[in-house]
DNA sequence: ATGCGGGTAATGTGATCACAAATCGACACC
DNA sequence: GGTGTCGATTTGTGATCACATTACCCGCAT
């Protein structure tokens, strides 16, 4: 519902001069889809979820505003929504900014994640049909692919795409909104760190998760699904020190 | 750090007639605490929490507003906030209202606890000192009497402060809060219950868990802390179908 | 050269207003 | 008598404005 795949939503640049008409909102709605909180949060949280923000980057509420023709109002909502879900920080002055993750939080979101997500994936697996496992297949060789040009961006996308897929399956939606709010938290981290260290090898966890999707076998998934979650994070507390 | 106990600050009534004047704002934040949308927001979330608040209870901004003395915008954001911790719902027209559980989302909500709060609970164990399990024991019997008197609401309350008060050893900020965020969305549930079905004989799994605490069995303690979550939510699931 | 202070611009906060949609009511009509 | 419809009030949404505060930057003095 909220990683709208398909083509990510080219930036509006809407010209955005009415100081007098009023009904130019029900255009603006009508273009984004919902309420302009609504489409500010939402391209906040795609920015952050795929690290296209660095930890400690500032955000301005006139900024994001502008960037998105709005007014003022609905971009606190939304900045105020994201600083509720973690994904924001906003200091003692009000000043938001991504979240730099000091290593206990990584650990701390990173057993969060080994809790949830095993879960997630066991509750998917007895509804997951062919067609699911298929579709997860295709998603893994796409990252493959990412993993092999060196495109991080696509990769962190991809791997979310993949993981979601597979909980979505759950009908769990308390449990992921939960596992997406600790996404949302490492995104930015995440993101400068295969930026930096570039992504040698990771381990296809991924492809042991689907064979013991395919396979029925529960103790398997949990354990595949605990290694790759624990392996992208354990990466980032090591290699997140030099940077501080 | 939320769930300030000591007296439950009484609703300061604030005359408010500032039509002009601005600089009351200052006032008013020293008399509260912090920003507006802040005493809104910890207003809210206490009675939610607390279960002043019953499944279905509509809320509207100009009512929150005018009730804590500050105007829409604080307001707005204090409820989106809750909104986004799922404490409360908004629905397509904008409406907002205390949450009404299913059965499903029970459950869910149940396993997430049974899976968070003995991880929690755990952490806390080896920095649990002799005072800290001294002050459970006090908590505990205080829930007690308030579970002898009936006394739903102080029930409710007790319970959650004794929880968290253990939770917060853990020195895990993320994971305690997210265990709170499902103790919101369960808060008004929870007190429908119990104010229905009276509190008849709940096991006193509490007991348990600071035994186990005491003798640093790791494993007793997930056990009795499991129980004990899984036990208030399965009421619930039970008793709560014959509500809707 | 560096630390410190003052002034200006930028920023968050909150109040107020205008507007559209939704909700609820009454009233008329079938 | 029940039902549909129209109207008024309520309600959420978003824009704009005023204000206090903070951050930034330039210049000065040591």
């Amino acid at each position: 519902m909220t990683l709208a795949d398909a083509t990510r939503s080219q930036r509006a640049e809407a010209p955005q001069d009415p100081p007098d008409a009023a009904s130019v909102r029900r255009v603006i709605t009508d273009e984004g889809g919902a309420t302009a909180h609504e489409r500010v949060y939402k391209h906040l949280r795609r920015r952050i979820l795929h690290g296209e923000m660095a930890p400690g980057d500032h955000l301005t509420l006139r900024g994001v505003a502008g960037e998105l023709g709005v007014s003022m109002t609905p971009a606190r909502e939304a900045v105020r929504r994201l600083a509720a879900e973690g994904a924001l920080a906003i200091s003692a002055s009000g000043r938001v900014s991504a979240p730099v993750l000091t290593p206990q939080r990584i650990e701390e979101l990173a057993s969060i994640r080994a809790l949830l997500e095993p879960e997630l994936a066991a509750r998917a697996l007895p509804r997951a049909h062919f067609s699911l496992i298929e579709r997860l297949k295709r998603m893994n060789d796409e990252i493959d692919k990412h993993l092999a040009s060196g495109d991080a961006a696509a990769y962190v996308r991809g791997n979310l795409e993949f993981h979601r897929t597979l909980y979505l399956r759950a009908h769990a939606p308390a449990m992921l909104a939960l596992a997406e709010t600790v996404w949302l938290q490492t995104g930015p981290s995440m993101r400068a760190l295969y930026a930096r260290i570039g992504m040698g090898r990771v381990a296809d966890y991924h492809a042991k998760a689907i064979a013991a999707l395919a396979a029925g076998d529960e103790a398997g998934l949990r354990l595949a699904i605990r290694a790759d979650v624990r392996q992208g994070l354990t990466m980032l507390s090591n290699e997140g020190l030099d940077s501080a």
